[in-house]
DNA sequence: TAGATTGTTAATCGATTAACAATC
DNA sequence: TAGATTGTTAATCGATTAACAATC
């Protein structure tokens, strides 16, 4: 499990295996080997190889891998084997939509606090939660040891709350405001921006 | 306007050009350079030239881009110069967000249909449109000449969702849903899944 | 003119794919 | 054993970056 320069495209594909396996362990599949996976993911089998062996040898040669012990590796890897609080910024209609999203419970990561800066907003409960002020933010994520924010406000916004985020040492940033936002380099910062998702998607009409 | 085979990096770097350059024509902003882009937007300016120079010489030498021209090229090139209307199937709490959406309105392409399969959704009103049933999605997305479909549902749904659009016409999909679909392969598709965002982000902890 | 910046070619870097020995 | 499939090296492919002549 050491880290012999990783990329991020094989980092990406990981929580993609690991949702088919998840799918395959629920139906009781034991094994599968790389060309299965190839197919139902669109992928070249011998990628999947690759990214796979570059954390270990889990597979057996001749018969494939275990979905089960597969599925546990690639959530230690994905550090998804202990529970990651997460913080939401903005109780909007996309972060309710977040926040309602249950999925990934499951894989042990749970929004644990949400904030909005509009007053009417707050103290209203979402999903057992309560809207809690932005003035609250810095010190409830070092309380609850929150380590990865979430942005939902809009793209005016967006820097603010991403510069609260680090002054209370999340680690790191999923942001779905349109805007690229600026943070320390120690800091990861991921965007989801589903308007340029629609927008790239408008090239190949 | 030719496409001398453009790659997907590319394609999916002229929104995030656009939308930075729109916003420096809010702030009458005439002129930019490559450096100034790639400054802003955390990118190469050598990669920036290159990106816009396959589709033509927008710049001027020694000077740089004029915003307003090269916002209307890149609108050209990505078909935001044309209304494209989009439908939605899944009237949940993220189809409702996308709904309510309305920063693409802009940008020319606009929701016109609303699905869902549950009969307490259907008749429900969200912004303006009315949430139809799944039985009326093939003829509607004809009529209304829907070009891009976008998918909200649960994973267990999302591929019978495809397979409709695409006997529908539609040319592009949006697939929300944390499951790869399968389409003819002159249909574009899109994963924007979130989960399995959060999911790579967690390596990174 | 001098300084700046593009468009483009060449060099570099990195990621994907093919191939195959090892082995279950 | 024969067939299948991994792990891994080598080959290919593609994308990013550097460099610079052209030129505003």
């Amino acid at each position: 499990m050491k880290t012999p320069k990783i990329s991020e495209a094989v980092v990406r594909r990981l929580p993609v295996y690991l949702r088919f396996l998840n799918e395959l362990s629920r139906r009781n599949v034991q094994m599968v080997s790389s060309q299965d996976l190839g197919q139902k993911l669109d992928l070249n089998p011998a990628q999947i190889r690759k990214d796979l062996a570059y954390f270990g040898e889990f597979g057996k040669k001749g018969i494939g891998y275990d979905v089960g012990y597969l599925i546990e590796k690639i959530r230690q890897i994905l550090k998804l084997d202990q529970l990651i609080p997460v913080a939401l910024v903005g109780a909007g209609n996309l972060g309710r939509a977040l926040c309602n999203y249950n999925a990934y419970l499951r894989d042990n990561m749970k929004i644990v606090a949400v904030f909005d800066s509009s007053p009417e907003k707050i103290g209203v409960q979402i999903n057992n939660l309560t809207v809690l002020p932005m003035s609250a933010l810095v010190e409830t994520i070092r309380e609850l040891k929150v380590r990865i924010g979430i942005i939902t406000v809009p793209a005016f916004e967006a820097q603010v709350v991403a510069n609260q985020f680090v002054e209370a040492g999340v680690e790191a940033i999923l942001n779905f405001a349109p805007v690229i936002i600026k943070v320390p380099s120690e800091i990861r910062v991921h965007h989801a921006d589903f308007t340029t998702e629609l927008q790239s998607l408008a090239y190949y009409l």
